[in-house]
DNA sequence: GTCCCGGAGA
DNA sequence: TCTCCGGGAC
């Protein structure tokens, strides 16, 4: 069973926030948040699922906070792929942060340039955090966040991606990946510090590097824009309260476009959906056609709108809509 | 994601 | 003055 089936992600967020204000009963470790009582196997099961399998990029396999730092910059603007091919070339050429430090400004915009990184204000901040290294820490990179985020073009992401990764001692990550996550499996509303606040909570202590890898992980490959919980097979369907009622609306999800494109739009994606699934029944097709899918809603996005989607798919003999046993089964026709 | 700037409020 | 916040640029 559902461990909080009887509790509305909405509801519940606004009594936690009538409660929370300076109340003295309500410390960070009182347990009373958007979390699972067993937080402690939400953990456990994501770290397992992340160590189970997972992507593998080759920042990943170093604690040096040079590379890991110049892989974060890269990372900000260009897709993981072609990071790949600069961030080696790119240590290659400046295998330390001394010889980054020495080199000549235009030298490294001029990289940037060659290797089509998109804005080159951040080699700028590359090479100015390299000289702040040198000149104002000793050639050491601080090692928490705080101080990382001193260096130029490095802030609260970038600051607390490098101190987990590089030295296991950062804070929870909060970017958009990880907000996706806690606002779909735990309800945590998009206001205030809160994401950083639960995912603070939801961090095991000490854990910094396994853990944000993990959770970014989730975010990367599982709980994507169109989720693949069962594809990706989410550790956290059990708690997801996404998963549970189909809602996988999320800040970063852009909502309806036009209504004429989207009519469009949503009929091709039934079609591709049952392309390589040769029959759905018609709760499990409506996620997988639009994340904000709720089969009890009974406006756009509802079981009604998405049969009557199908109906007409069907009109036009593209889809069979098979309803012989109670619930409604779709095939590609 | 980070920086910078301009306006609002203390 | 100084800090906080929204908005835009890169």
């Amino acid at each position: 069973m559902w461990v909080r089936s009887d509790l509305d992600s909405r509801g519940r967020a606004d009594s936690i926030k009538r409660l929370r204000p300076n109340s003295p009963v309500m410390t960070e470790a009182s347990g009373d948040d958007f979390l699972p009582d067993d937080a402690d196997r939400v953990r456990a099961a994501l770290i397992e699922w992340y160590e189970d399998d997972h992507r593998e990029y080759p920042w990943r396999e170093t604690t040096d906070p040079y590379p890991i730092l110049v892989s974060e910059v890269m990372s900000q603007q260009t897709q993981l792929d072609r990071v790949v091919d600069a961030w080696a070339d790119f240590l290659d050429r400046w295998p330390t942060v001394e010889d980054l430090a020495a080199a000549d400004r235009a030298d490294v915009v001029g990289f940037w340039t060659d290797h089509s990184l998109g804005y080159n204000n951040r080699a700028k901040y590359l090479h100015e955090a390299a000289r702040e290294v040198r000149g104002e820490h000793g050639g050491q990179f601080p090692r928490d966040p705080d101080g990382l985020q001193e260096l130029m073009g490095v802030g609260p992401y970038t600051a607390n991606a490098v101190a987990s990764f590089a030295f296991d001692n950062g804070d929870a990550v909060v970017d958009t990946n990880v907000r996706r996550v806690l606002y779909r499996a735990f309800g945590v509303p998009d206001e205030d510090g809160e994401f950083e606040r639960v995912a603070g909570q939801l961090m095991p202590d000490g854990e910094s590097r396994v853990w944000n890898n993990a959770i970014m992980e989730l975010g990367g490959v599982a709980c994507t824009k169109t989720p693949a919980c069962d594809g990706a097979a989410c550790p956290w369907r059990k708690w997801c309260d996404a998963y549970e009622t189909g809602d996988f609306t999320a800040p970063d999800v852009p909502t309806q476009p036009e209504f004429e494109g989207s009519r469009r739009q949503f009929r091709g994606r039934v079609i591709s959906v049952l392309g390589d699934a040769d029959e759905l029944p018609l709760d499990d097709l409506g996620p997988r056609v639009r994340v904000d899918y709720v089969p009890d809603g009974d406006g756009e996005g509802g079981r009604e709108w998405l049969r009557a989607l199908v109906s007409d798919l069907e009109a036009d003999g593209l889809v069979e809509l098979d309803t012989r046993d109670g619930d409604a089964v779709v095939r590609l026709q």
